[in-house]
DNA sequence: AGCGCTCCCGTGAACGTTCACGGGAACGCT
DNA sequence: AGCGTTCCCGTGAACGTTCACGGGAGCGCT
């Protein structure tokens, strides 16, 4: 019946003065209408109510939140929505805000950097903290966040402003090795994560674990961060070394393409080649054989990242980097 | 060095005017300076932003959006994060948004009506629109929203100001059930989702599908909207109904749990038991053998809700419910 | 000297809302 | 009648920023 969008009208904005003008009362009065305050007769809230939806009228965030600064809003900025390693982070991070009332805005960057200055540039005017992963160097962070809060994962900082989550995975990636030597494993390879200029910390601790081991260090292949290129990955990686019997791989993505590929390859798993991921998602558990893993607590992770974020918000007390930690552990199933 | 946050301290927001004071310039230079503006000096520029820094200044995103209204947020509702389906969902509506300069808030319902309804009212007052899935009553949600766009995802809408992106598996169903009927199935079950107290439109197009060909209808069991509750749900229905070969699942999440509980029974797939699916995820194609899935195409789905968002925020020309459709389509695998 | 132009910079206003305060009307009580 | 109280309602101010405008200083040219 009403329509608010006539084609031709220009839709120009109505403020709270046309329903005040319109319902014959002052601003002061339909503001009370609107949340609910006392002091405003039963009649006029009413008139008021039906005057501002026959005009369609919505208040403006901006000068509400201008005048009441109660509301926080945190952006979260992740490679890859897609990866499902990072919607559990990202789960967990919105449940951490919702308990807190804080709203969260998301942001995908496809792993590109471009895509993170890009994002960055215009988040530091839409957010009162940043957390997130970001592969580009610290002092672009730094530059385009100006005073802002911001908490990086996985990654370490040398800034003083910045907060880090830092992932701990040397003991579990050292344990998955141990256990693969104790299955009589010696020809071990990795699935790496192709594409970062500098070799990935993932591989840094495979290869103390491995030479510790007295395992030869050096099979290791680039692999594209999906399934598919874990699959082409491993072929490569066969193909080179036929004599590998393991794999440990970069995520838990890449050791599903893996997986599947042996599947093809007609080697049987745990058998013929085990398979070791890391992550520890929940998708693991329903491949076949369910996937062996150095395990994250993702909940963990995104609830740290948001309380350390409040923290730095609040300005009171925040954690310090022996308390900003998650370590990965191996978490054993079929596949190893 | 410069510490913004000393306990003890109230950290009192600082403001422009307190930038221009300690730089010795006006608002409006600093302003200038901070947004990269012409007609400034280059020294000055430089003062200001060290005074800037040093305050640990950062302007209020309130007071900018309030003068020039330009930043449009809109409010992705969505009932499961982890869902991989509404993951690919919001991935598309993200990137959709982000090449219009949108920002996008994402919220999680958990699935329930009344995460939705605290989740609506406090969305009405940070954003310009809402795209969505929603369970609880619509005048629910019309009472939230006032005036603002929504564009409803996967569900009819029978208020005017409302949008609604309608999944039509119709035919996609049918296909689906033809090609186990041709395969030689006549007793085909369906693993359909719980908790909704109405029995739900995939099971609709399940029922009218079987009945064309001809096939009981009466083997549905309820599960839970998960691996392990599609595992669960095919040993209840299997209990039940022995004799069952074909199974259709209310989504591909389900569908894998049934995948991975039939192996544990011993059930070959597809010869001893069949499985289709319903969403099409890319999860699909890893897992063994891959799932015959009735495909929506998650992509669009995404974009267009934001499309319609977008017509329906300039109120030029939106799209008529006729191409406010995304269709299903049988896409065949391994599991039937 | 006078004029115009360019380069900087500052002042009032506006954005749309809520908060603090004041005040009128009606009513009841002494 | 006078006073206090309750119930409504309105007015100025404030939130922090940008926009439109005005204007001074310096320079070159006639």
């Amino acid at each position: 019946m009403v329509s608010s969008s006539v084609p031709g009208t220009e839709p120009r904005k109505v403020t709270i003065h046309d329903v005040a003008r319109s319902a014959g009362v002052s601003r002061q009065t339909v503001s009370r209408a609107l949340n609910d305050k006392d002091e405003i007769d039963h009649s006029t809230k009413q008139r008021v109510l039906d005057a501002a939806r026959a005009l369609g009228y919505r208040p403006s965030r901006f000068a509400r939140g201008l005048v009441r600064q109660d509301t926080t809003t945190i952006g979260l900025v992740i490679p890859d929505l897609l990866n499902p390693f990072f919607t559990e982070v990202a789960a967990a991070a919105l449940e951490a805000a919702r308990t807190r009332g804080w709203h969260v805005v998301v942001y995908d960057t496809a792993d590109r950097a471009e895509e993170e200055r890009g994002t960055l540039q215009v988040i530091s005017s839409q957010v009162d903290a940043v957390v997130g992963y970001f592969s580009c160097p610290e002092d672009e962070v730094e530059l385009y966040t100006r005073g802002m809060p911001v908490v990086l994962i996985g990654r370490e900082h040398r800034t003083a402003r910045f907060s880090s989550i830092r992932i701990d995975g040397e003991q579990g990636v050292h344990s998955a090795v141990a256990h693969l030597v104790a299955r009589g494993h010696t020809r071990i390879g990795m699935l790496d994560h192709d594409g970062r200029a500098e070799p990935s910390v993932r591989r840094e601790w495979f290869t103390a674990a491995a030479a510790s081991h007295g395992v030869d260090t050096e099979m290791v292949v680039g692999a594209d961060q999906s399934a598919d290129g874990g699959g082409a990955a491993l072929k490569r990686l066969l193909t080179a070394h036929p004599d590998v019997t393991a794999v440990f791989t970069f995520n838990d993505i890449i050791a599903i393409g893996a997986l599947r590929e042996a599947r093809r390859l007609g080697r049987n798993v745990p058998q013929e080649l085990a398979v070791i991921g890391f992550d520890g998602l929940q998708l693991g558990a329903v491949v076949e054989p369910p996937l062996t893993s150095v395990a994250l607590d993702t909940r963990r992770l995104g609830a740290l990242a948001i309380e350390q974020v409040a923290r730095l918000l609040t300005g009171v007390d925040p954690l310090a980097a022996d308390d900003l930690v998650v370590r990965a552990e191996l978490r054993l199933a079929g596949s190893a």
